[in-house]
DNA sequence: CGGGTTTGACCGGCGC
DNA sequence: GCGCCGGTCAAACCCG
């Protein structure tokens, strides 16, 4: 029997190591014990021994070289003799192929230890056994810690190739169609387009990513299938920069278009910049029916803006149709070229609520305190043009989609039939009423309904195109008496980040959860070793494939839920009663200092992101805070936002990150 | 004086 | 074609 299961082991073992550590991860510590006895402990006359040396097994089973082992029954309590020490620590040199090393400074001071009592006392055996065991012990949970990165890593690579070739294969297929379907705005292509979207989800941090981008986009546009599946980044199908965002290497062909927008730094550009810049951004529109999508943030807010810690210059007000409230436009002022702007305006039915809609992406780095709002609103977008993929590819054929659930970043999501979003709560249709702008829109605000008893702050999306009949929406449960987030990196990419592909087999979202202590240790190794060298890559970089790696990984956790669960709650809450002194304060730069959205998926082999949703319960947001700062609310406020020191705009002169509305004034 | 805000004018999309 | 409306521009203005 024994021999049974020693064949495939050891062939397998022979054939490649990683082939046995699939092998070890399905058949689990069993084999490897089994494998132990047979190469190195068929002599062994105490059976119990394969259980303490389940790590060697495995590691035999790695290296087929292991040399036979010879460890003695140390456990079986006779006290041992001189040999059998000697026979130990032989072992142990020899045996550990890993961490010889350390164990090598193990046995230099074992030595003394045996000779300065010849007599070999029993205490001194069980002290030097406990010694030797606990350090075995550590060293196993070392070794498991190795093994389960091993496995994590060849999974993510594996799927990474898995995706990458779907990928390609994807790529063909939409350039055959269009060459085929010229003409024809098919609907196949829609569906085409979203799943790029999803697949790319914005930025592509790295290098290689970028290339690979290039290329398809030159192949594209040198291919009459030119068209949509080149931007394939969360700004797909935008109008102004869309190209340049969503590479931020493009090809000659485009650089000679846009006249180095991104390399010039300045800001204004010139009017004839300005003006190849609009022409490009023309075509691209032409070329592009579908708008950039678009964040709307409900808050409770009695101050003219909500601080989200970008840089904004006003550069118009609008009184909009159905609003008495002027509605103020914002351009992002950190880079000259950042594409982002942002709208603010009261809501004509609750004057307290501020509606503040982001679109586009930052194409440069972010303050600390900007990541946060930057993510999320990146994030939410990802979910929009994810979930449109998801809904158009998995509903019925027709676009009366009906309202099903599924559970993204482990919180509620619903998709719903456009006419009737479940959680819709926008007072003002206006702001999502931009026929080719897919909305979502994240409710901040308690729902009138189940502000007393369950306050949920919302995601709704709201499509308004007939490409994107769904709507979406994501609740989560919070504090109390929402009125801010404290928008740290990547909420909507935290720890307890469950993207399900419930609808599109296709969908790389999946499933992406972490544990609260996961997220911090993954971060913090992560600004290690960014924090030097942070690219200024656009945000909103996520690769799709470390997403849809990292998801199959953790979701076959089955703990996965009860983690996010317990990370959730326990972050929640902590947030509110446990972060008084500021601990929230200190973990939300921290965790989002310069993080972005895609780059936290990157950074780690596990999609790891934060969670810093953590609610205020004071009244207002961080501009009132910025603005105001009264004393007594600094402490309470700082909760939602990272502390004044880290903020950049919180000096009294850049105004622009808290500028003054005049809705105030219709208030 | 530089940077941000204000505000009327302008432009383009869209519906009728 | 026309008008409405959202979005943007840019000169004037304000402020530290």
């Amino acid at each position: 029997m024994i021999v049974s299961f020693t064949i495939p082991l050891i062939t397998f073992g022979v054939v490649t190591s990683v082939t046995v550590i699939h092998i070890h991860e399905q058949v689990g510590n069993f084999f490897s014990s089994v494998y132990a006895n047979i190469k190195g402990r068929v002599l062994l006359e105490d059976p119990e021994e394969s259980k303490e040396t389940d790590q060697e097994g495995a590691r035999a089973c790695e290296e087929p070289k292991f040399p036979p082992m010879e460890l003695p029954s140390e456990r079986s309590g006779d006290g041992g003799s001189g040999l059998k020490e000697e026979n130990r620590t032989h072992d142990y040199t020899v045996a550990d192929d890993e961490d010889g090393p350390r164990k090598q400074q193990i046995l230099v001071e074992e030595p003394p230890i045996e000779e300065a009592g010849p007599s070999t006392s029993a205490d001194k055996k069980e002290e030097v056994d406990d010694q030797l065991e606990s350090t075995k012990a550590e060293m196993g949970v070392v070794r498991e810690e190795n093994q389960r990165l091993k496995r994590s890593l060849h999974k993510i690579m594996n799927e990474y190739r898995t995706l990458e070739m779907q990928f390609q294969d994807i790529l063909k297929q939409g350039t055959k169609r269009k060459l085929v379907d010229k003409g024809n705005g098919n609907e196949e292509d829609t569906v085409e387009e979203s799943d790029l979207v999803s697949l790319s989800l914005g930025r592509v941090p790295s290098n290689q990513r970028n290339d690979e981008k290039i290329k398809v986009y030159k192949a594209l546009k040198d291919d009459e299938g030119f068209n949509q599946e080149l931007t394939l980044g969360l700004e797909c199908k935008s109008k102004s920069g869309s190209t340049t965002e969503a590479l931020p290497n493009p090809s000659p062909e485009n650089s000679s278009e846009v006249p180095k927008e991104e390399a010039g730094e300045t800001w204004p550009p010139s009017k004839e910049t300005q003006k190849a810049i609009r022409d490009t951004e023309d075509e691209v529109a032409q070329q592009n029916p579908m708008k950039k999508p678009r964040v709307c943030v409900r808050a409770r807010c009695d101050t003219p803006t909500m601080n989200d810690g970008c840089q904004w210059r006003k550069y118009g007000q609008k009184i909009a149709k159905g609003n008495p409230c002027p509605r103020a436009y914002y351009r992002c002022t950190i880079a000259p070229s950042c594409p982002v702007r942002k709208q603010v305006q009261r809501c004509v039915d609750d004057m307290s609520i501020l509606i503040t809609t982001y679109e586009g992406t930052h194409n440069h780095t972010l303050p600390p305190s900007a990541t946060a709002m930057a993510s999320t609103t990146s994030a939410a977008a990802s979910m929009l043009l994810s979930g449109s993929s998801t809904s158009l590819s998995a509903s019925a054929p027709s676009s009366t989609a009906t309202t099903s659930a599924t559970n993204l970043h482990g919180l509620n999501f619903y998709l719903s039939d456009g006419a009737k979003p479940r959680q819709l709560y926008l007072s003002n249709p206006a702001l999502s009423s931009s026929p080719s702008h897919p909305t979502i829109t994240l409710d901040l605000t308690s729902h009138p309904a189940s502000s007393s008893s369950s306050p949920f702050v919302r995601f709704t999306s709201n499509y308004n195109q007939p490409r994107y009949p769904s709507s979406s929406s994501l609740s989560f449960s919070s504090s109390s008496e929402i009125n801010a987030l404290s928008w740290s990196n990547g909420f909507l990419t935290n720890n307890n980040n469950t993207i399900q592909p419930t609808y599109n087999s296709r969908n790389i979202l999946g499933n992406v959860n972490f544990g609260r202590q996961q997220v911090e240790n993954i971060y913090q190794s992560y600004m290690q070793k960014n924090n030097s060298n942070i690219p200024s890559v656009p945000q909103g970089g996520v690769p799709a494939d470390t997403i849809s790696a990292a998801t199959k990984v953790i979701t076959a956790d089955p703990n996965f839920q009860s983690a996010l669960a317990a990370a959730l709650t326990s972050f929640i809450g902590g947030g509110v009663r446990g972060n008084q002194g500021g601990n929230s304060v200190g973990e939300s730069p921290s965790l989002g200092q310069n993080l972005k959205w895609g780059e936290v998926f990157a950074a780690s082999n596990n999609s790891s992101s934060t969670l810093s949703c953590s609610t205020s319960k004071v009244n207002g947001c961080a501009s009132s805070f910025l603005n105001k700062t009264p004393a007594n609310n600094t402490q309470t406020k700082s909760l939602m936002f990272p502390p004044p020191s880290s903020l950049p705009f919180s000096t009294p002169k850049s105004a622009s990150a808290s500028p003054a509305d005049n809705s105030d004034t219709t208030n």
